[in-house]
This record gives C-alpha cells, structure tokens and sequence, in this order.
RNA sequence: GCGCCUGUCGUCAAGCGGUUAAGACCUCGGAUUGUGGUUCCGAUAUGCAUGGGUUCGAAUCCCAUCAGGCGCCCCA
C-alpha cells in the first residue's frame, strides 16, 4: 500500500469545522484593535536570521535552539519564531518614524519554533499582536494592557488574570543583576545545571525556574529580600506607579508578580501576562511588555515602544465550540438545468446554495437538504411547468409554493 | 535534550492468551416511484502502528522501531 503522508509533528490542519472559530477571533481583533487606532500590518514569515539573534537576543532559548534556520544562495533565512522583530524591521525600513507618534500597528499570522510539542504547543503555532511606537509614558503601557484585556473580554473571556512587573531600565537592572548575583553565590554549586547556566548568562531568569531545590533556596530570606526589594530607580519606579494609577482608574484587575521575567532580552521596564487556569501547564494567553531599546538596537532611530502576543490557538481552545454554519439553500430537483439554473439565480441574490450533482433520489436529496441547509427548494415536475419553487423551511417543516420570479423578493425568510 | 503514558474501521471505542475482533456515530444503499430531520433493514477491519520473539495458539505477554499524547525546560 502507498504510504500516507502526514503532517509534520507539531503542526496542525486548521480543518473547515473550525474555521469560524478562527474568522470570529481575526474579526474581534480588527474590530477592538481598530477602535484604538491601531493598524492591520502584514510582513513575511521569513526573514534574515540575524534580525532576530539581534532583535530577540540570542541568550534567549528561542534563538538558542528552537530557530528553523537555513541557508539560501549564501544566507541565513528563518522562519519567524516571533513577530515583534519583524515588525520593528518593518518600522525602521519604511520610515515610520516620521510618522506622527504613537504608531500602533496589529497583526496576526503564523510563527515557528522548534519544541517539543505538548498541550498549548505547536511547533508552527499562530499569533495575534500588536506593537506601539513612539511613546515613553506610561499612558501608553496603560492602554495597551487595557487594550488587551478589552479584547479578550470581547471574545468572552472574562476570568483570566492580568500579572504586571516592572524590570527596570538598563541601568537598574543592572545593578538588581549584580545584588542578586551575590546573594545567590554561597549556593551557585547546589543550583540545577540550567540556573548555573543563567546566573553568568542572565541572572534575571533564575527566578522562573521551577526546579524544586532552586525554588527552596530561592526561597531563603535573605534572597527573597533582594528578590522583594524595590531596586528600580526613581523614573523606573515613577513610570511603574503611574501605570498602575491608570490601571486602577479604568477598572483593570491586575495581580503584581515580581518573578514575572520575560525569556525575551528585548524587554525593558513594563512587562505583563494574561494566564488562564483552564489551559493546562502552557498558561499564559498573552505575553508582552515594554521594549525601548529594541528599535535603535535595530538600527532605528532610538525609540521606546510597547507591545504583545497573544496565542491564537490557545484563545481558540478556550473559547465555546461555533455551531458550524448552514447553507441558505438546497435545490431538490431530478431537473438538473433547471436546479443548476435557479441556484445560480439564488447565488447572485447572494444565497449560498447547493445543488445535488449527482441526481439522486428526490428523498435522498431532500435528506441531504435537512442536515446542511435551512431551506430546501423543490423544483419538481408541477414546479417547472407552472414556473414556481416550493420553498420548504427545514427547521420548521413548513412550506409554501411561489412563484419562481416572486421567490426572489421573498427570500429576506 | 530528559521523564511518563498510549497506538484496534473515517471518528469514539469493547476486548485482559483460544471470540466469527462487540457496540455507537459518520458514510453509503434499501423500506418509501415528490417530502427530510424521529423509525426499520442492510453494507463497510482476513484486520488490531511496524518488525521480531515467547506460546500448540497473540489484538492481548516480551523486545525493538515508528507514530501520537502529556510533563520538565521555555514560551503564546
């Protein structure tokens, strides 16, 4: 037997039955996002990989090794593990900053990584975002959160939780890295291999781990009181309080998490997440925060900007199953010109309606007609000769016979 | 990369060393020569992921391979 080909592991076909599903969060998103200014934006799945060793960081485990990465006439091409990069690119490339500011941009689309797939994990997986440009005050963090907590209220999701964190700039953090680097010293050698890895690497990201005998250590007073102390600087702290002000004001219930660190390098002062409980372990819905430096790092004009992801299939999975759609109309008829010629009648008056190709009996046909449309219409023997349609509601059971020119007008049923 | 679990029809499954490999849904045909969605009848796996082994006998036990799922890590 010819063997059957499958999808590659960690992909997935999007099949019809849940398609609608797809279409309604694309819809909401265009719909929320558009009420805030923000504009659709489109850019290739590939781009040079460089952009994102030097956009996402290449300390980060996306760039390290989940990258699908080859070469092409002399270049290193990826398929884009994450959006933001790819945008900014864009921005800077096109000249965007002569735009007036803010500049706020939303797409959506396919992303790839290289994982081993689990529940809420795909390796290429879909991603609904946006990114703002242009200002530095904390209205803008405000407004995106706010943004993105009114959109998935819009898809019906209403009890997920909102953690926010500050990390500081460059300049605090660098000094809250050095802190913590020495408290946790005396016991780098009983630290898990990866936390050992990270306290040369990125010390920040020690506080993610869920490893049980770093959670105790991390755990000691004299750790959790760096881990607890303010260390960010007094702008850092303004902008962070004055987030938070705006976010009380306009009623958005949100949790602080010092230990939110965000596996991006790119990110700066504001991070947050929107996490579910009804997702398993792969949690977060959305993911996103502050990103000064990234533009000018780029190559840019510096300037500060702000943005999240949201995982598309992930929303989907916690959303109510769609009904799948109906068809406005079956033609039941063994006069195939005749059907052929009334469904296409129905079509222009932007009907969506199916004929039966293959003339079968009247009965199987109308049993076809019952599972997938609303309305049958009968062209028999006496339907043709008189030049009417017998229009039968499939829901309901009830049926009239009109005239076929008149049936046009009456089709507002 | 590491751990755990699972592979029986298009789908969901029963099966626990000897069965004709249940059943349900879907699909198709018929009862019903112009009235469906409720009813009734019938069809559909020489086959149990693949390859070895144990046994008189394997879907059932063992090993390997492959595939899928879940968890760790990380993230959306």
């Amino acid at each position: 037997m010819t063997k059957i080909l499958k999808v590659l592991k960690g992909t997935k076909d999007i099949l019809p039955q849940e398609i609608d599903m797809w279409h309604f969060v694309e819809k909401k998103a265009d719909e929320v996002f558009s009420k805030y200014g923000f504009k659709e934006i489109r850019t290739p799945i590939i781009e040079v990989t460089e952009l994102f060793s030097r956009g996402v960081g290449d300390t980060t485990d996306i760039v390290n090794k989940e990258m699908y990465t080859f070469e092409k006439s002399d270049r290193s091409i990826t398929l884009r593990p994450e959006n933001t990069a790819g945008v900014v690119r864009s921005y800077i490339e096109n000249g965007m900053s002569r735009l007036s500011a803010p500049v706020k941009l939303w797409y959506h689309g396919p992303m790839f990584r290289y994982e081993r797939p689990q529940a809420g994990r795909q390796r290429q997986f879909h991603q609904v975002g946006v990114e703002m440009f242009g200002i530095k005050q904390p209205t803008a963090d405000a407004e995106v959160i706010l943004m993105a907590v009114n959109f998935l209220k819009s898809l019906g999701l209403n009890d997920l939780d909102v953690e926010i964190n500050s990390l500081g700039c460059p300049k605090c953090r660098e000094e809250f890295k050095n802190k913590l680097k020495s408290v946790l010293k005396p016991y780098l050698s009983e630290l898990c291999e990866d936390c050992q890895n990270r306290y040369e690497k990125n010390p920040l990201r020690l506080l993610d781990c869920k490893v049980e005998t770093c959670k105790e250590i991390f755990e000691k007073p004299e750790i959790q009181e760096v881990i607890h102390s303010d260390f960010i600087c007094d702008e850092c702290a303004e902008h962070y309080t004055e987030l938070k002000l705006y976010l009380d004001r306009m009623g958005v219930n949100y949790s602080e998490n010092k230990l939110l660190v965000r596996g991006l390098d790119y990110y700066n002062r504001t991070v947050f997440e929107i996490k579910s409980n009804n997702l398993g372990s792969q949690n977060a819905v959305a993911g996103g925060g502050r990103y000064d430096s990234l533009v000018n790092q780029l190559g840019g004009e510096p300037t500060p900007a702000i943005g999240f992801a949201m995982g598309m299939e992930r929303l989907i999975s916690l959303l109510p199953k769609k009904e799948p759609k109906k068809l406005d109309g079956y033609i039941v008829s063994n006069f195939q010109t005749d059907a052929f010629l009334f469904a296409e009648e129905l079509r222009h008056h932007g009907l969506n309606v199916e004929i039966d190709l293959t003339n079968k009996k009247f009965t199987k046909q109308l049993e076809k007609a019952s599972k997938i449309a609303k309305y049958a219409f009968i062209l028999g023997e006496d339907e043709i000769l008189k030049h009417q349609v017998s229009i039968k509601n499939l829901e309901k059971g009830t049926q009239i016979t009109v005239d076929r020119a008149n049936c046009i007008k009456m089709l507002d049923l």
